[in-house]
DNA sequence: TCACATATGTAATAATATAACACTTAGAGG
DNA sequence: CCTCTAAGTGTTATATTATTACATATGTGA
């Protein structure tokens, strides 16, 4: 254990601000709103919204957290490894999104564009869906 | 042919507004932005991001446009039926948007949702493509 | 120690979208 | 023809979401 110091902590090591983002996405569960986690973190010292974009982009880039477009929100990532993948419902009628599994989507996705010239490097993919509760209700 | 006349014309009849936002994104065929979309019609008449939004959600409603979520961008619908789903490739390189044929889809996107507890409503797929020409060069 | 990439803090501003309100128009139905 | 109503219009103001620009700080690797 003496010469595999080079790579360092690099990868396990967040910033103080990344930190705290990804801490609160991660207590939450749920989609959270940029200007919404900036006022949850006034008292943490966050002041401004470029400190929330800034950790919000690079914890997306490490494939921590997602963006759901459509509701412009930020949410923990709960699988390994989508990497910028990302696949949600969210219920029409009541808001709530759930990601879909990696293990779900595998080799279906690219089933789905037909084109074999092209190559798929990301997709973020929204099914609006009407929950097992609302269904019901 | 004399009592049918109850159902009008109302399906055919957009209002001007709508009529002008939507030929301008026909005559594009590419995804446009609302305030680019007003800046072009501006010499129509329209003055206000209000007027261009509402005919883009009337737009929307009636399935003749789509909206890209993740470029904030609209862009006419070149299937039949879409409804309001939407499924699109975009290239990261060259940013060209084509919409994918419904019938690439059909079944294959209810596959990827395994909880049949869930009812699909709708959906919004955007998957990030290398495109032929952009991979080739 | 120096250099470099990355992150920070802050102010200003851009880009995207909606609220509120008064008024108009088109079509349904008597 | 008249009136009611739903839908659309025009306008001003404002809310929400995101980025530019710039000066400073910090960590890591040579």
């Amino acid at each position: 254990m003496s010469s595999t110091h080079t790579h360092s902590k690099k990868s396990q090591s967040l910033t103080k601000n990344q930190r705290i983002v990804l801490d609160l996405l991660q207590n939450s569960g749920e989609p959270l709103k940029a200007y919404f986690i900036l006022d949850s973190l006034k008292k943490e010292g966050l002041n401004s919204p470029l400190q929330v974009y800034r950790a919000l982009d690079k914890l997306v880039e490490l494939g921590k957290i997602h963006k759901i477009e459509s509701i412009n929100s930020f949410i923990i990532c709960n699988n390994s490894n989508c990497a910028k993948n990302t696949a949600f419902t969210i219920c029409e009628r009541c808001g709530k999104v759930k990601e879909i599994k990696n293990r779900d989507l595998t080799g279906g996705v690219s089933d789905l564009v037909k084109d074999n010239q092209l190559e798929i490097t990301r997709y973020n993919l929204e099914f609006y869906v009407l929950c097992k509760s609302c269904k019901i209700n």
